[in-house]
DNA sequence: ATTCTGATTCTCT
DNA sequence: GAGAATCAGAATT
């Protein structure tokens, strides 16, 4: 995917990336998923960013050029995976919040025993990344690179009718904007179960 | 089906 | 020294 595609505002490039395909490549093979859900973090103006005091050793991959990996580590065992976005010294970035494994499968179920089913190997930040194998190894690495470890794959933009919105998850922020945004009917997206409940109470 | 808790280490105050 | 952009398994209703 070209970067600049992505040197936009992390609201704008959550629904830019749903529907794109992010594969990593490791010695034990490769693992490709299908983006269904993002959030969108900012800068300076969004006390839930991880780049909202200021530029640190853990944030500063937040601050370079868009199309890259921005690998954090969290709760002393898992990883969670961002694409920065905007231009190169602006912080923004949207977290990989789930995906539907589109190949690697066998590897995937490797690494997430847990998993019930297919659409379990990858829903959620930090399945996500097991089940690709992203760690800090991968943090700042060029996804617009074909010569990368881990690439980012564009697909044609998500008709806006497909997409739904909600507040970020695990941010206990208030006054939180629906910066969430996921595939609608997607069964790997993490809130599926909930959601779906929701609407069958409506009928 | 929903709620609670333990795991485990890194980062910034 | 506190708390973290989480997850899995146990406990509880």
């Amino acid at each position: 995917m070209p970067r600049a595609e992505l040197a936009i505002e992390p609201v704008d490039a959550s629904a830019r990336l749903l529907g794109c395909t992010l594969e990593a490549t490791t010695p034990e093979g490769i693992v490709a998923a299908r983006i269904v859900e993002v959030e969108a973090y900012r800068g300076l103006d969004d006390p839930a960013s991880h780049s909202y005091r200021g530029r640190t050793t853990r944030n500063r991959v937040m601050w370079g050029p868009a199309g890259h990996l921005y690998v954090y580590f969290v709760y002393g065992m898992h990883f969670c995976a961002n694409v920065v976005c905007l231009t190169d010294g602006v912080p923004g970035a949207v977290l990989l919040r789930a995906g539907e494994i589109t190949s690697g499968v066998e590897l995937a179920q490797q690494r997430r025993p847990a998993a019930r089913n297919h659409h379990d190997l990858a829903r959620g930040p930090a399945r996500l990344a097991s089940a690709l194998g992203l760690a800090r190894e991968h943090n700042g690495v060029d996804l617009t690179d074909p010569e990368s470890a881990v690439r980012l794959y564009g697909s044609e933009p998500v008709a806006a009718e497909h997409i739904r919105s909600g507040p970020r998850v695990g941010v206990a922020d208030a006054k939180d904007a629906p910066w969430r945004f996921w595939l609608d009917g997607s069964r790997a997206v993490s809130t599926y179960r909930r959601h779906e409940k929701r609407q069958r109470r409506r009928t």
